[in-house]
Order: structure tokens, then C-alpha cells, then sequence
DNA sequence: TTCGGTGCAAAAGATTTGCATATGT
DNA sequence: ACATATGCAAATCTTTTGCACCGAA
């Protein structure tokens, strides 16, 4: 049966490395699949257990961790300083609602043209970028600060 | 004698807020404007103490918070989920360097245009952002991943 | 005198680590 | 069998809060 790429993925991280494939790490690589958006550790480890899926705290940050090693999921910081983690199915920045949370994703390939022309002015061989608009979208513009 | 533009802002922001002109709001708006770059609230308790400066760990968060609702300071979080702060003499971006931690800073008018049309586009309202390249500066290329 | 401010200690929230046990290979 | 993974509890790290005392207006 096909799991998919990721999984593949994983396995192919894992026995590269020689660590070992066990079920909480493709639970937990299953799940963040799942999700569309960004979760954190907490989401993830909620959501599993409700799924009486039988894990750790511990084990989500080791396995996110991982995951982030072999590429398969990136972490984020946004205003708050808790990581969420995302699997990036395609690349893209986030425009971020400053009042009810609300997160869209955005591509602009003039401003990833302009980022390697900066990074290549100052001698930088670019590895990634984070860029995040944050302002108040049309639902709250009355609520808005 | 005069302080600086910042300290007039301060003492503006205090009496329209009935707060206290105090010695500590005093010393951490100094020590902030003496940092090039970005500090953490560690760093600058350190350095206040260093300077025998009698000032408490709670002092230092609080008032970090209060120069950034007053608009004297920015608050930034890169990939490790500790606040960092900084005096924003102008506007700008940052490349940082994964390998030594190096922050260069940059503004790019055409990235600043395109990130109010998009915001335009999903209908916000633009507040601020944040755009950081992450990549490898030319001191480090050797020892680069 | 009156509030707001300060600083200690303690709490809180996120993440990491030590260690005994469990489980892939 | 052996080495790594797991999960609990405890530790750590950053930041916040409660509270008695201090100090600016």
C-alpha cells in the first residue's frame, strides 16, 4: 500500500541514520500531515492522544524535532515565542491577523527574486527566509487596535 | 542638558499615560540606545548589574514591554524563541547567519511596495512585518552545512 | 498622602533531560 | 542480545505574577 511520499521519506531518514521506525513517529508524521496550517507540540499531542493513540509528551518534541532534521516538517516562531510546525507542501510566506489569529499564506516571486539579490550583495548563501506581514484583516477591521 | 529625542518621547509617553518617571525606565532606555543591534532582556540585566546599576530581573521585562507600547523599541523573535530587542533608528530587514549569528541589516523599497499590495489583495491592513534571510555569511562558507 | 513602581520569590508555560523500561533490528 | 526509543517525572529556561515595601507626584 501507498503511504505516501513522506513516509518514504522517513523511512529512507531513519535508515540512513540507523534509528529505528516505530509507531510513534509515524503517528506523529501522519498527523501533522493531516493538519492543514500550523500546529504545536501541544496541538499535536493533544489531538493524538484523543485519538488514544498512546505517546508522550516527550516523544512529540523528539519526533518533531526529527521530522525537521530529515526536512520533512519546518518549525516557525511567530509573535508569541511557541514553535509551530508546518510540512511545507509548497513554499510560501504568511500574512498573520493581529487580532482573531487568522494566518494566510502568500507567494510572491518578485520578492523571493529581490531576497537572493540582497543575500548575494552581502556575500550570503541564502538557506531560507521567513517573512510575515501581520496586520488586521477585513472580518476585523471594527475590533482593530 | 539635552538627553536625546528618545527620553523627551519617554517622558511624553509617561505623563500622557499618569505613569512615573523613574530611574530604572531611565537606565534601560539608555542602555537599549547604547546596544548596536538586538539584545535580550538577559543581556541587558547583565549589563546593568555589571554597571552596579540596582535593578531586578522583573524591572527589566516590564519595561521592555512599556518602551514598546510607547513605540521606543521592537521587540523580534528569530528561530530560538527568546525576545530580542532593539531601537529602531530606521527601518529595516535582517539576514543572519546561521553558522556565527551574524545580523546584517537591509531595506528594500520594491520587497516594502509589494508587501502592501499584497496585503491590499487579501484585504488587510498592513501593521508591520517581519522578513529575515536565514543563510551562510562569507566568513563562514567553510564551515557551513 | 496617594498610586503607581520595584524587586524578591514563587508561579507559569514551553521545552529538555535523566533514567528505568520497552521495543525495533 | 544490543542499541535505540519511549515516557514519566524532574529539571531548565524564559517570562509573568503576587505581594509587601518604596518612591514619585
Amino acid at each position: 500500500m501507498d503511504r505516501g511520499p513522506e513516509f518514504e521519506a522517513l523511512d529512507a531518514y531513519l535508515e540512513k541514520h540507523r534509528l529505528k521506525k516505530t509507531r510513534q513517529r509515524e503517528l506523529i508524521l501522519e498527523a501533522i500531515l493531516g493538519v492543514e496550517g500550523h500546529v504545536t507540540a501541544e496541538d499535536l499531542y493533544s489531538q493524538l492522544r484523543a485519538e488514544n493513540s498512546r505517546i508522550g509528551y516527550t516523544t512529540v518534541y523528539r519526533t518533531l524535532k526529527l521530522l525537521v532534521d530529515a526536512g520533512l516538517a519546518q518549525e516557525r516562531h511567530f509573535d508569541d515565542g511557541i514553535a509551530r510546525y508546518e510540512t511545507e507542501r509548497s513554499h510560501h510566506d504568511h500574512l498573520v491577523c493581529t487580532v482573531c489569529g487568522k494566518i494566510i499564506e502568500f507567494e510572491c516571486a518578485i520578492i523571493e527574486e529581490r531576497q537572493h539579490v540582497i543575500a548575494g550583495e552581502h556575500g550570503f548563501r541564502l538557506q531560507r527566509h521567513r517573512h510575515e506581514l501581520y496586520g488586521c484583516c477585513s472580518d476585523c477591521k471594527d475590533e482593530s487596535p
